[in-house]
DNA sequence: TTACCTTATGAAACGCATTTCAGGTCAACC
DNA sequence: GGTTGACCTGAAATGCGTTTCATAAGGTAA
């Protein structure tokens, strides 16, 4: 394929002149810029965006960290960066991690190895030391609280949320509350955990461990949970669900072992992804396409604009009232042994 | 950042050997080997990746073009590319189209300006002689079925699976038969069609319009045909669904409107995504997951071994048995206009 | 008339690593 | 002793654009 080189020579120009017409930068001849193009469009002329990048030291590239494209939550995200990079004519490097940190690793190097400007990292397990060193190397965006000097935040106050819906469920008479969560170690789950242990405390309900549930994404682990809560002697009677999807797992689960929802279960998801309205999911929302949009809005900003590197952006939540709360069953107010009709 | 010229300076050697010391390659002798592995550490030296890529012509990244990430089916099919991908030190560019033509040229354009090493296309919009110049430029693997000598395929047969989905409803019983499908002009889309018109024609059953619908695929348009079919005064009494997810919206929807999935309606699905198994929608599988596996590893066979660059697989598939099919129901087995209970 | 700016153009340096080619040493084999 | 081949090393060419700097013509304000 033709050069740079050849398009001077077949146009009668230098090099120069080429990249100036290419780059629409003023000074340069009207018979002069005509000729250019006219050699380019003969020769079928592209720049070698490898050349490019190196010349320009940039890549219009942006990493995007997460552990799972194959989640609606993720997908969202992905979706929203996606739109807003094609506008601003960058593209997305897709590094699925499933939250190996050596893997979060080789995404970071993207950017030390100057293969993408910039990361936006939407979930990760690597802890913020070992990330913060690969901020010197381009603007690095994460969709989670950090109080890093060096990285730009978007989060949700799981906190506040998880307390707000622990007073929602403790006003409606519920007292034997369960909860599921991704990683238990992450800051998310940390604070969902802290909220919903000091909402217990403070009506001094004790903590049930077994309502408790870790690891949980996917439909089939809502499945799992809904079928060894089936099984309990005691059931609560109400779960914070930490994602919409596992949620979705137990609504369904529950219809299947005769678990009526939510006269017998009160049912709280996260997220709002779509399957949410079709299953009448009460939710909170928070849009992860709207996420993904403002961080790279972030990433853009800071990379084109001389602004600090270290935006925290709180976003608003709004909770989505459709048919999964109810008032806590009267027998199961109090702890009572009573067996429901429908258990394998 | 420190350069090669640094670290053979600080090395004492060439920057051949330097290059020579990183690519591991024979004839260095131990003591300059070390000389430089320790100024490499010392100045932390990395090499910039888009300086290897021009003077390689490689750059270990394949372009991924797919309409919406944020679709089960191809979610999955990402996720495969994306395992064998990072196995093979491979990267990801994701290029989300939306099925416009413009972005679909503008994910082939990375390929032309050495920007990937190859393209993979889940789903496109573009025909092939637009897509088949580009082939010059590296390999390109599509997961669609294709006659086009310069580009590879993956690929399901459609009118086959149709062909025995409608054998099965018709040994069933079915003979008001309906069916949704994505775009209306894609070539699986063309020969689901063809196949559902000469199973109907073989038993001599016209072709209801009102039955079909395009542009299903997502929850939302599943429940949109079944709020239509509810509201038919003869309803169809089965349903032959492009795709899982409008399945289940159509699943979701008819139990809302009070339609007995099988009873009135059997539902067959496409894809076995994870909501499939949850609902027990009947389903053809074909793993998108593992389309994705074969196709980066055709991508990767083709780009480095000598092969020709036109693989055709057709893909096996399997019917999976689950609780949406059934009998056409007696009552609606001859045209009658019954209404069922359940209406708006 | 001098001083200075705008327009126009190309040579050369620069971004950075890979690869070819040529030259050299030393041991083994004929 | 001469030839051959394995081992080692670096200068220079190569991949390809962008950008700086130097130069020069033409115009204008002081």
């Amino acid at each position: 394929m033709a050069n740079i080189k050849q398009i001077a020579l077949a146009a009668g120009v230098s090099i120069t002149t080429v990249s100036r017409v290419l780059n629409g930068h003023p000074y340069v001849s009207e018979d002069k810029r005509s000729a250019v193009w006219k050699a380019i469009e003969q020769l079928q002329y592209k720049p070698n965006r490898n050349a490019v990048n190196l010349a320009k030291g940039e890549t219009r590239m942006v990493a995007v960290l997460l552990p799972f494209a194959n989640h609606p939550y993720f997908a969202g995200m992905l979706e929203g960066i996606s739109y807003f990079a094609l506008q601003h004519h960058y593209h997305i490097v897709l590094c699925q991690t499933d939250y190996k940190p050596e893997e979060e690793i080789r995404a970071l190097e993207l950017l030390r190895d100057k293969q993408v400007d910039g990361v936006i990292i939407c979930s990760k397990q690597t802890n913020w030391s070992t990330i913060e060193p690969y901020a010197a190397y381009g603007p690095i965006v994460v969709c989670e609280y950090t109080e890093s000097s060096v990285l730009s935040s978007i989060y949700v106050d799981y906190y506040e949320i998880t307390r707000y819906i622990m007073n929602m469920l403790i006003d409606k008479g519920h007292r034997h509350i369960g909860y599921t969560i991704g990683r238990p170690d992450s800051f998310n789950s940390l604070n969902r955990i802290r909220a919903y242990e000091e909402a217990l405390q403070e009506i001094q309900v004790p903590l049930v461990p077994e309502w408790t549930f870790s690891n949980c994404y996917q439909y089939d682990h809502g499945e799992e949970v809904i079928r060894a809560i089936s099984n309990m002697h005691t059931r609560p009677t109400a779960l914070v669900v930490a994602g919409d999807q596992s949620a979705a797992g137990i609504l369904l689960g529950a219809a299947k072992l005769g678990i009526k929802v939510p006269e017998q279960l009160s049912v709280i998801g996260f997220d709002n992804i779509p399957i949410a309205r079709v299953l009448e999911l009460s939710t909170f929302d928070h849009s992860s396409y709207d996420i993904g949009c403002l961080a790279f809005t972030i990433f853009y900003r800071q990379l084109h604009a001389d602004v600090p590197r270290t935006e925290k952006h709180k976003l608003p939540y709004h909770f989505i009232e459709r048919m999964t709360v109810g008032q806590a069953p009267a027998s199961f107010t109090a702890l009572s042994n009573t067996k429901t009709p429908a258990q394998k």
